[in-house]
DNA sequence: GTCGCTCCAGT
RNA sequence: UGAACUGGAGCGAC
């Protein structure tokens, strides 16, 4: 028998109990089996015994997975493959497992789907890169990157380090698992399902060979899932870089570049996580910002027919979330301009036509964009927008000073602004 | 401090 | 009804 700590860490109750709970939390839709997050509890007491079983002596075969795809941004589709929900469960279970082993191994120039890391981390460091005289960017992004992982490669990269025989054919039979489209099941011998819950951490193992190529070369780079971008001086550097990198991802891992997302170019006129760096500073791209336009003027149109409520509440949560990821950008004459923009629609739409009450167009405005704007740009809720963002200022931008400007409190603001974008139970339509 | 839910963003 | 990972904001319960 093969089964070792590996295995047995998987199968720990502690660990599977989490993994459950994980899944369940996601709510997600059943897989081919037809078993929901509803029913599992019943349907593991019923077979759990079986499955354990199977999987400690290495004979558990998953099911496949249930193909659904769903448009993407550039109008082509993505493939998903959902799991059955005891399949997602047991991945969940293994990549707890595996994630404390193989994170550490990872290069601080990694950023995607990686506990504790984010893509504002990633921007920030091509910015820091950038500003040390790095504005040539080599920017890549793979061909449809889940869906054209190499087994063999990956199985090869995973049994360095995993020792225990029964897992690894484990996860070797949940890349092999398989798609059902329509009735029948079709078997894959490539790629990892966008959808399962392990293929995040195993994207990151395979390109951990990359990102270690790259630290090797002496580059400096950051890498978020397949996006990457690698910062050089010149275009003459970034070319052969280009070069270099396509011949090694497609030698080495098997991976092919998007060749239409993909390119060398300055990093100003780059685009990676949604930003790009203008004269050193983060700034939100221009199509990001029409989205949201698009987005705001949705939610402030006449022809959505909801109450009043529901419309500053759906309209408040989207546009501070929104200022939650986007808000990070430096490049601040563009975000006044946003305020006055988002005031003016809302005016136009509403104030006349729908005679909201004064006071609940203010306290709207209040809520997630003046405030959060002031707060993040160093200037006063009233928009002194030219006044100056030194450090200094940053640091002294606390509750004291805002009281000391005759300001209300952070709090005072922040209370009021709640009491309006989130009630205790979600206002009706 | 530990869980539960609603959102937002990136991939 | 379209899965997953990660980060963030908020609310709620012990
Ligand atoms: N909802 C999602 N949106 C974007 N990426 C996802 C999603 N779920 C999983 N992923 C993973 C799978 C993708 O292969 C990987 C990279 O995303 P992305 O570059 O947008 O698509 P892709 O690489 O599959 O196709 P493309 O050829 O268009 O680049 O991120
Ligand atoms: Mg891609």
């Amino acid at each position: 028998m093969e089964t070792t700590e590996w295995m047995t860490a998987v199968l720990a109750s502690d660990n599977l109990r989490s993994a459950w709970k994980r899944v369940k939390a996601n709510k997600g839709a059943q897989g081919i089996d037809g078993v929901t997050i509803e029913d599992f509890p019943a349907h593991l007491r019923a077979h759990w015994g079986d499955i354990r079983r199977q999987l400690e002596t290495g004979r558990y075969r998953p099911s496949a997975v249930r193909r659904v795809e769903i448009p993407k941004d550039d109008g082509g589709k993505r493939l998903l493959g959902i799991p059955t929900v005891m399949d997602r469960v047991i991945q969940q279970a293994i990549a707890q497992v595996l994630t404390p082993i193989f994170d550490p191994s990872f290069s601080a120039s990694s950023f995607g789907f990686r506990p504790g890391r984010n893509a504002h981390q990633a921007i920030r460091q091509v910015q820091r890169h950038v500003k040390d005289g790095y504005a040539m960017a080599v920017d890549i992004d793979l061909a449809k990157f889940f869906d054209t992982v190499n087994h063999d490669v990956l199985m090869k990269i995973l049994g360095r380090t995993i020792r225990d025989k029964a897992l690894l054919a484990l996860i070797g039979r949940y890349l092999r698992a398989g798609v059902q489209v329509g009735e029948h099941i079709e078997p894959n011998d490539i790629g990892t399902p966008q959808g399962g819950p392990l293929s995040p951490l195993l994207a990151n193992i395979l390109l951990n060979e990359l990102d270690h190529e790259l630290e090797r070369r002496g580059h400096r780079f950051a890498r978020y899932a397949d996006d990457m971008v690698v910062l050089v001086k010149s275009r003459r550097a970034g070319e052969r870089v280009m070069q270099s990198l396509t011949r090694y991802l497609e030698g080495r891992l098997k991976l092919k570049r998007n060749p239409a997302k993909s390119k060398v170019a300055k990093m100003s006129e780059c685009g990676f996580l949604g930003f790009t760096i203008i004269r050193g500073k983060i700034r939100w791209l221009e199509k990001k910002l029409e989205a949201f336009k698009h987005r705001v003027r949705e939610l402030t149109g006449r022809s959505w027919g909801v109450s009043m409520e529901y419309r500053l509440h759906k309209l408040g949560q989207y546009v501070r979330g929104w200022l939650g990821y986007f808000g990070i950008s430096e490049y601040y004459r563009p975000i006044p301009e946003l305020d006055e923009w988002i005031r003016r629609r809302i005016r136009m739409c509403h104030w006349k036509q729908w005679r909201w009450p004064r006071t609940k167009i203010n306290r709207l405005l209040a809520l997630g964009v003046s405030l959060k704007t002031a707060i993040q740009h160093g200037t006063s809720s009233k928009s002194c927008w030219h006044m100056a963002r030194t450090p200094a200022m940053q640091q002294a931008l606390n509750n004291d000073w805002f009281l000391a400007q005759g300001l209300p409190s952070i709090k005072t603001l922040w209370c009021q602004a709640q009491g309006y974008s989130s009630s205790p139970s979600e206002p009706t339509r």
